[in-house]
DNA sequence: TGTACATCAGTGAACGCGCGTTCACTGATGTAC
DNA sequence: TGTACATCAGTGAACGCGCGTTCACTGATGTAC
């Protein structure tokens, strides 16, 4: 009926996770670069040794953060590229998710924003690594839709990684108004953000003319 | 004929600009929440205590730098937006200033992607005050092009600080290749971009359809 | 089911090291007369 | 021009502190029979 197997595993994957979440919380303050081992194991109440059970380094948890903190972007990005015929509604859903995402994961965002340029290589690469992925995965979805007739795969991806840097590059203004708790600048900057989709759209349907 | 008043002055103003440099240089490698002052001081070669004559903390070199560095953007956003009147020049224009630009500073292109959104507020908000300022700029010179007529000055600034952030991105994107030193990846981001300014472009000329 | 041994996640003490900051100082530059 | 005093950028020694890493260990979990 039982079998404990396993029990091991869950507790070590437990205290992974935890150091996961701490190392996530001190981001929202500092850098990864300047975090300290002893900081994460602290807040996690572990021994400072205890780390090397489950990390090489900083940057190696690090690696392990950007698979967690995208993996979370996929269902955004699904939602935005769910079917929808019209232009402006797909605007306002695709600004409504990203502002949904941002109250939901600010911790994953904000890491994303700050490592994506941040001063840990290995990171750095990571983040590109996924973020080209997604935008593959856009293009994929444009691909679809009948504004894309007649456009090379080249241009389909020049276009997707426009939309890519705009969602990170309106995410992460998004956070750093609720930092503030400006609820004003929040709304500036989702409606700013909807007019810029418009203007791109309108080039879109417009670059084969 | 000669008052040497002002000897001191210019010396510490050197030491000064020796701290500025050194601190820039330090940047490429690491970000800013993780620089140690006493490393700053040794790369130029004065006592650690020396720093103080100069900079309150690490932070506060970081805010001078930040001046330091969007001072030297302003020379290529003049450039970007010198009259031209055939908007597919303007472009290719453009994306050659911002190349040449990278080549020339790539220490002040790394230290404002890396930054903007680092881990330390008081320069978040400083590079967040100057762009702010280049987009106001740019909505200014974009008013007194004739592809403008009819515009709302908050669309004219909702376009310029698409122009800014794209601008950001771009540079940053070319000094990653460069640092490979990938030539390829580098003409081809140069090519990607000059084709999102003319999707933009596009979707400008149809705005008020 | 019970027993004897193996595994291994987490402990806690110890280490050497570089950090930021303070302080009284030195000596070149600046100023008043 | 020369002298006597003031200023202040940079020095160098000292401090207490937290860091990353190592090590032999403990004791709960897992496995073989």
């Amino acid at each position: 009926m039982s079998h404990t197997t396993g029990v091991r595993q869950a507790q070590k994957q437990k205290t992974r996770q935890a150091l996961l979440d701490a190392g996530l919380r001190l981001l929202a303050e500092q850098s990864l670069s300047s975090i300290g081992l002893r900081e994460v194991t602290r807040m996690v109440g572990v021994a400072p040794a205890a780390f090397y059970r489950h990390f090489r380094d900083i940057p190696d948890l690090g690696v392990a953060l950007v698979e967690e903190s995208l993996g979370s972007l996929h269902g955004v990005v699904r939602a935005i590229l769910a079917e929808q015929p019209d232009a402006e509604e797909r605007i306002d859903r695709t600004v409504a998710v990203v502002e949904h995402f941002v109250r939901e994961n600010p911790a994953h965002i904000r890491f994303i924003a700050r490592e994506r340029h941040g001063g840990v290589r290995a990171v750095r690469r990571a983040i590109a690594a996924e973020l080209a992925r997604f935008a593959d995965e856009v293009a994929a979805a444009l691909r679809e839709q009948r504004v894309s007739d007649g456009w090379s795969d080249d241009d389909l991806l020049m276009l997707a990684e426009m939309y890519v840097d705009h969602l990170v590059m309106t995410a992460s203004a998004l956070l750093d108004a609720a930092d503030d708790g400006d609820t004003v600048a929040r709304d500036r900057l989702a409606e700013r953000a909807r007019r810029q989709l418009r203007l791109i759209s309108l080039g879109r349907r417009h670059w084969k003319d």
